[in-house]
DNA sequence: ACTATCGGGACTCCCCGTTCAT
DNA sequence: ATGAACGGGGAGTCCCGATAGT
């Protein structure tokens, strides 16, 4: 199974080249040329895995997304026994909503503006009902420990919480902004929401 | 003032026929080409008006934003005596956010894979932060009349509402989702928020 | 043999794929891909028995000129013991000159155009040798059974004969055309000439 | 005007480049890099001209149909008050028709395999149609002088005429070919029906 | 022996924006 | 102020060789 390996290696290549690309110079600004030049490969090796730009883009969201849920699915094996606990871990998690160096960030924001493409399409929208899924899932294991009170509506709470998520990542995008409003307050909002229901009670 | 005339006329040409083809064929697929081509001016006049293709996407952003400031004045003139009234009117705009036929959308996902130019830059801040002006000036007047209380945070609050805002517009260009959260339930909530703080109290 | 056997049906494949696919879309625009889609061969496979991409159409001329020459050997063994005889079946294809679906018309125009690869240089010598030598026949045997007058020079004849075959071949890849002379007045043509002479005598 | 001018220098400058290009390396193994590199315009500039690569070759076709059709209206102004004048400039010129040198052959060829494309399907069926038109012309015109009988269909006899030429041009392309009917023969040939019709008789 | 995957450039077309001349 | 000519670069496709596995 030699080729199998080479072939995950090339791969894994053009992922980290490009994800570290995109950290130099943004993905807009970005070419198959940058790629090609600094990963060593030719353009017709690329596109022999890669059926356009977009589709790498897609898979550097893929990667992380797929990181970022097994990290989730290890997590939730240990189960919240504790509120304060697991919350801790999401509200360290927080900031990077608003670091427009982020790269989920940036592809994500990249790749909404390509949604038409069939490959791009998928990955966003698996993109957001992970996020959703997952959200969804930690407030129901709460319930079931009762550090969340079972008035709380884990589906539409979980929506708006991606949706407030999405929020500050896409203004992590503007540039010269000022914000009040904080990924600090949105911990202290979820905190208060999880707790009290905020009207998002079933 | 003939010549200013002419000009402001060849503008709105240049905006109405960019407004036309976002309609027909979305920002991205949309080129330079097919607007000389469906507004009759040649590449030299539009370049005369406007630095680059973005700007003009920029424009009509603008266009957008200057409009629906417009009505906000005009609203906020006679004033909000009651909750319910101008609540009405927001909640009749809201689900504006979640059509992705709606251009808004579209030209603001668009523009903010270009936020590094800085006429887009410009036009981005201006985007947020006159939609959380708004959003504030909104909360304090009602606060003047006493139809919200006074212990709401109108900064907070407004950002607040306006992250969630871009989640939804955001969300409206995924594919293919069947959400749970809408801008019912979004409306729901600012009523809640608005009338018990919900923590976001200063 | 069942190597061998293989070997041939593989060929074979690739043959009838081509041709198929010649008739579905032209020699132009056929790909390699669409010859690796359609027969199921892969890449490596196809390139296994072939050098190149002309050396398929190279292929599919030559299978043609070897069953126009074994149906040549076949009708001359019987012999031309008339002049009406032959000639009937001669004028009978010589509407296939003028058919721009005749597949030899097609790859022929085709492979003219990258003569100078060897493998279809020698398959383009060979057809025009071949035609000569046959239409030469042809009329050597008309002589020896003395349907034609000895006075025609058989070498020069065949040749002009083929020259205008060519001819009528070439024209019927030009589109639009409304042709006069048809491949009716060639067999006219040939009648006569091969009576008379027309200047072609030794 | 001085714009239109640097246009048609422009132009030219592509067309002539093109030219010696084509005689240097054929027309098959000539690359748009090529012309660029040659010529010294950008990319951007050629295609600012022209839509495709074969809309060049289709040009320089064109721009020698033109020249030669000017030469013929040149001639037939004067008449040809005999029979052999007129006859020996034609004749002088058959051997190009050999010629495998001679651009005019090899732009043909060329130009066949892409006859689908609507830009070189004019420009071929210009080429045949002006080609039957000239030599129908001439014999016309000597008809009206007495030294073609009358007898002799114009129509028919002219397009075997460009028929054969076109037979001749194409066997130009076939390497390693060692003829025996030449344009020698071919002039033989024309003269010998025009004056005896030749079974071609109206 | 035969197949398949991988890799390499070259090439076409297109597109945005600049720079002239008018 | 308008309309051309022009520049440069990027994306994706294609044909094909090289290098392995089976």
């Amino acid at each position: 199974m030699k080729q199998e390996e080479r072939r995950k290696q090339t791969i894994q290549l053009l992922l980290d080249t490009t994800k570290a690309l995109i950290k130099e110079k943004g993905c807009h600004s970005l070419t198959m040329k940058d790629i090609m030049e600094k990963s060593g490969l030719s353009k017709g090796a690329i596109f022999h895995y890669v059926r356009s730009k977009d589709e790498i883009f897609a898979w550097v969201l893929q990667e992380r997304l797929e990181e970022t849920h097994a990290r989730f699915l290890n997590e939730v094996q240990h189960g919240p026994q504790t509120f304060e606990g697991p919350m801790q871990q999401i509200v360290h998690r927080l900031p990077l909503l608003e670091d427009p160096e982020e790269m989920i960030n940036q592809v994500l924001l990249y790749l909404i503006g390509k949604k038409d493409e069939p490959a791009v399409a998928n990955v966003l929208k698996q993109f957001y009902e992970l996020a959703v899924q997952r959200s969804k899932q930690w407030i129901e294991t709460g319930q079931q420990h009762q550090v969340i009170p079972p008035s709380v509506d884990p589906g539409k709470t979980a929506e708006l919480f991606v949706l407030l998520s999405l929020g500050l990542r896409v203004r992590s995008a503007f540039p010269l902004l000022t914000p009040t409003y904080t990924s600090q307050d949105f911990s202290s909002f979820m905190i208060h929401v999880l707790q009290s229901g905020c009207g998002l009670n079933k």
